[in-house]
DNA sequence: TTGTAAGCGTTATCAG
DNA sequence: CTGATAACGCTTACAA
């Protein structure tokens, strides 16, 4: 059972390829007894047209790429999740590619994109990604949406969570709830995240005139057993409360904790960025702030697409959207 | 900056398109010098080979479809994470659709996997799928793999998890520890997954000799409120220990069984399918038998992309594999 | 060793 | 109203 074609239909029907084109695609120059004639053969022969012909032909495959750091990371298959969604109602098909947070396999695969002609890109950077360049290489080909991790300096629509306003209330929380020596754990510095979260940090701590303690601040990387050595190393500062700012690094966290017997709150109250589900079931309840990742998805694939179908491309006004991440208190600060 | 083609190289080095077309391919017939000249010239306007152009002469897309139910599940998205590794390895990229449990958007989405001609197809159907016709349907097309939530009266290669095993051993260990009236929380009985967990429940509880109950047995759905209802009731038939069979189920009964105010184990040991991480953070830890996903969909891509690339794709013996799940106890059997 | 031409499925343009 | 033809980018007989 090969694909049926325009042509198969012309020969079966004796017309010609063109007028069978014109039929399918309901031409008003075509008599009403062909047309149906044309569409019953169609139905019944299970025809669809080839899109790579009408790729090659248009120059667009109706096919949007995505890449992200990780697939398997609850924001980022939440964001997938609205980014499909999105697609699929406006006709696009979604094509997926991961980093594994390498710079490398980052731009291999917007190589590959652009091999395959994809009609746009949405992209989330790697954690070694410290520069635009070959970001600025695709948007001279095609439109491109960051979101979440972006990089600052390139031209194009930005979808991120608004993550200082979210870190400032959660220290703002911790601060009201007595805390003095709030630790943070961040992530690499060069991350548009970080910038963010960690700013909303200080901002809080510096309104509230509180003496910012660098024995507190804790970068640590992506590595468990150097994760548990920071943290032991920070324990040791006396912190009467944790700040994660990273979703994997609060969970790596608070296995290190775990692993070294350390129960929260008992000693500490902790708040972390995750997109965890269910973290109010942790022991204890889990305060997180949570992005809007499903809506991120969705905002970025409908900017994205409005500009894929822009009649004015070169007309279009590039804006940084700020999603408001949400502060879940569950109970865990004592 | 728009593409270029192998006539734009042509044109530039006076030649003609198919000597470009060979010397790219390392045609033997090619002269040294004029190989280098197109290779290098290439290299320098950034030239990739338009698969779309190619498809269309191949008939191959160097692409393979994954449908899923929903992306947005730990399980699901390690098993993507899988299959766009080893695909990657490959060259092959990866078109992502999710049915989110409707068999009508399966279908749908089926048939936009062969419009967009993929080579392949990989596949776990939706809740609602207890047919195999549109599958067997594509199977009449082209490769297709099933893995985890499979149909059986479909001829093609399979992955699923021994998940009878996994049950079979956890309701072990619950009996041993002196359960004796084990609850269950089932899912969809048409469900391939749910015959071989409920069958595993059963063959234990029967290997040890313990009377049926079919008033411990609870088949509900994924509607928070109808859960809440079901355990409410469940619970009146007093179980000393509760056995659930799916992931999303497992949370969502936890989160019923919260805001009613239980407490487990106190009241009840618990044991669950789920491939959320982090389980042994919650209160209690929990116990999980939780699938490996990325195995899984490595293996489904490796099979899938052997019987794309053998040479007599009708002699292919179609397996079904079998992959261990993980048991993992954590303390909150009292 | 290189060039010419046909063909993959589709549609737009131009003729009838 | 319908048909023939060219074109999209590429490969591959077949010619030279």
């Amino acid at each position: 059972m090969a694909a049926i074609t325009i042509k198969d239909i012309a020969k079966a029907l004796n017309l010609s390829a063109s007028t069978v084109s014109r039929a399918l695609r309901d031409s008003y120059e075509i008599g009403a007894a062909t047309k149906k004639l044309v569409h019953d053969y169609a139905q019944q022969h299970h025809y669809s047209p080839n899109p790579i012909a009408l790729g090659l032909k248009e120059n667009k495959t109706r096919a949007i790429g995505i890449q992200v750091p990780e697939i398997d990371n609850p924001f980022f298959s939440q964001a997938i999740n609205g980014i499909e969604s999105v697609a699929h109602d406006s006709g696009y098909h979604v094509l997926i590619f991961q980093s594994s947070e390498s710079l490398e396999r980052e731009k291999a695969n917007l190589q590959q994109m652009l091999a395959r002609r994809v009609d746009g890109v949405i992209l989330s950077v790697s954690a070694q990604t410290n520069t635009a360049e070959h970001i600025n290489e695709i948007l001279s080909t095609k439109p491109l949406v960051l979101f979440d991790r972006i990089v600052d300096d390139a031209h194009c629509h930005k979808v991120v969570a608004n993550s200082f306003k979210a870190a400032y209330e959660a220290t703002e929380y911790l601060i009201r709830k007595g805390k003095k020596r709030i630790a943070v754990i961040g992530l690499p510095p060069h991350l548009s995240i970080s910038k963010e979260r960690y700013g909303g940090y200080l901002a809080a701590i510096q309104h509230y005139g509180i003496a910012i303690d660098p024995k507190l601040i804790c970068n640590t990387g992506y590595d468990i057993a150097q994760i548990e050595t920071d943290i032991a190393q920070l324990l040791t500062q006396k912190p009467d409360a944790l700040l994660s700012l990273s979703d994997r690094q609060a969970m790596l966290c608070l296995q290190a904790l775990s692993n070294r017997g350390i129960i929260i709150p008992s000693q500490l109250s902790y708040f972390c960025f995750s997109n965890l589900r269910m973290a109010h079931l942790f022991n204890p309840p889990l305060n997180t702030i949570s992005q809007r990742a499903f809506e991120m998805g969705q905002k970025a694939a409908k900017l994205l697409i409005e500009q894929l179908q822009s009649k004015h491309p070169e007309r279009i006004e590039f804006q940084t959207v700020r999603i408001d991440a949400d502060v879940n208190i569950r109970g865990s600060v004592s």
